[in-house]
DNA sequence: TATATACTTGAGTGATCGCTCAATAAACCC
DNA sequence: GGGTTTATTGAGCGATCACTCAAGTATATA
């Protein structure tokens, strides 16, 4: 009853979801093909579905993938600076957005595109949303903790309406006569306000 | 020389538009299909194409109706209850938004979709944004010289704002876990501060 | 009524969609 | 090296895509 080992896959299956994120992210779902995504990948059909199972499938490791690098940024650069100068500093780092395959958040692209067909994927975004949603809402909380911003605010509140206006300004960001970096100072200056 | 009339077509063309656009507006561009259409509007393909030309040319006059209207909208609610009333109600009824298909907003939906390809109608709906934008501005400039709102400000800055702050309203009116009106109030107040 | 004109119909175009699978190649254990 | 297991390959699947067009039908003028 001898077992033989197989062979190893010639890819980086993480380097390929970073890839497929990207490509995701700026073309959208129904945007993307599979023939892109071969191309992109560099995989044949066989190899694609042997690795990821199907467009969906991968489009949902995309999606995790972002998030889950959004809500790390975001913990590191308030352990880093401090909870409002994170939350003041996220604006201006979207608005100049130098490395980024396109400025619009990817969650909100996905949940706009998909929602109206009732996808899986749609409902996903939607709780990726809310997870950025509450930690945003955990570093106001923090930042009310530290007398940074008055305790008269509801936390949870504050943290809405701070992910509207920064999904607001990556959709603006993305249009070339917008000045983005004007608007992501205003945002920020209210904060100061609180 | 006779010249014979012919028959009138049975559809109003205009009410097709409507339909298109609100069809359109909630499922994309990728996400609509000519089945759809042909469903929607009651057309077989010969008549689809003899009275539009394309899906994209389609797509181009919903956009420009989408555009007409917020724009007529918008100028007849500041006739009613003046410029900065106007401005703050805007988003209350974004976020009410109850007779309209999907609550985000047609023309940055079809940006984010269809920039990444460089198709037209992203330009399109781009230049549409910026219609919208200038009439923001003409309102904040309207509401300075009527003493409401103080004179320090760039009205096309807070234009700017404004509309990315909508833009991000009505992507989080789609949520059911987002308290939209708040959010939308919230908006209107910073109008208050200014 | 006869004729000219345009609208309606729906089968069908080639291209592309996401995806499958049998054949081949490569790497591991014995 | 032999045998086993898995990765890689690419032709090709049925379905759907946006779109065309010839045939049939209805309505106006003459």
């Amino acid at each position: 009853m001898a077992k033989a080992m197989p062979r190893k896959p010639e890819y980086d299956r993480d380097a390929l979801i970073l890839r497929a994120r990207d490509l995701f992210w700026r073309q959208g779902w129904a945007g993307t093909s599979l023939k892109d995504l071969e191309r992109e990948l560099k995989l044949k059909p066989g190899s694609f579905y042997a690795a990821f199972g199907s467009k969906d499938a991968l489009y949902a490791l995309a999606l995790e993938r972002y998030a889950a690098d959004g809500v790390t940024r975001m913990t590191a650069l308030a352990d880093d600076i401090g909870p409002k100068a994170a939350l003041q500093t996220q604006p201006r780092l979207v608005a100049e957005g130098a490395e980024m395959p396109t400025k619009a958040c990817m969650l909100a692209k996905t949940y706009a595109e998909l929602q109206a067909k009732d996808h899986e994927l749609a409902d996903r975004a939607c709780a990726h949303l809310a997870e950025m949603r509450a930690c945003f809402a955990e570093l106001f909380r923090r930042s009310q903790e530290a007398g940074e911003i008055g305790q008269a605010h509801d936390p949870d509140r504050l943290a809405a309406r701070y992910q509207s206006d920064l999904l607001g300004l990556r959709l603006s960001a993305e249009r070339i006569d917008v000045d983005a970096l004007a608007i992501a100072e205003d945002i920020a200056a209210d904060i100061d306000r609180l």
